[in-house]
DNA sequence: CTTAAAACCTAGTAACCCGATAGGGTAATT
DNA sequence: AATTACCCTATCGGGTTACTAGGTTTTAAG
């Protein structure tokens, strides 16, 4: 399941990214219109911003903009900050990666062998996807 | 993330679909060979029998038993039956659909269509595995 | 017929995480 | 100087997860 954060992060910056004027957008703005609590969403671009995917202007006329082209920002990345791993169990993670305490041997483990397979299937989608594709 | 409910109960099943003697296998051995809490799995095994996965045998020398040859059950049916939704937002869940509170126009949502995309590839796969390309 | 072995059932619980809220502090612009 | 909006910390209720405890029922074997 995807969290509440990283389903809000993906509809702000969609948002800031179709505008893609100079002018930064306030988290009220985005709060408002896409529904979303304002002070959640507010911790959210914080965090995004501190990852390097947005700018920030204090004051009037204050907000944050996205720091690099919207083409140039893949749904990996932005997934991973927000979410975490996206591999479904941590012993197949290529970010994350942990060893399963249960586990002797990953090569013989059946839910190893499957979940490669989702995993990559997932990385392919969510690779070929970039900001300036969900505009 | 798969929880480890899911994930035990993949593992168990492969165990017993591994043996595919007439025999019924007692959860005290499963558990015992892949690290699993005896009484945690008990109720895991309990659900998949309830589910009609399992069949079982009470009394000394019964056990769990398998219902279907292993080629007949999907991947897709396991996780669906222990893990509820295989898509990461209740809106594209084909069996658990669910409306978002904050979405006025889905159609318009850049999420929505992004996990549409990653429901759709990893259906595909969880569908080409069955319990027989596992073991 | 007794005994042991196994599945079955009902509860409960500690720990953890998520989404949200509150309240202010700090910096920049007018 | 006042306003505006970013920035930070802390907390909290509710829900889920992973597991545990303890007992009941059924069956096979001696």
């Amino acid at each position: 399941m995807l969290s509440k954060k990283t389903k809000y992060g993906i509809k702000a910056l969609t948002y800031i990214a179709r505008l893609d004027n100079t002018s930064p957008v306030q988290v009220g703005t985005i709060a408002e219109s896409e529904n979303i609590s304002h002070k959640f969403l507010e911790s959210i671009l914080l965090t995004l911003r501190k990852s390097g995917f947005l700018g920030a202007k204090k004051g009037k006329g204050g907000g944050y903009y996205l720091l690099k082209d919207a083409s140039e920002i893949k749904m990996t990345d932005i997934i991973r900050t927000l979410e975490g791993p996206i591999a479904m169990v941590p012993c197949v993670s290529l970010n994350y990666y942990e060893k399963c305490d249960d586990c002797p041997d990953e090569n013989a483990c059946s839910v190893h062998k499957l979940m490669i397979q989702v995993r990559d299937n997932t990385l392919k989608v969510l690779r070929n996807n970039t900001l300036a594709d969900l505009v």
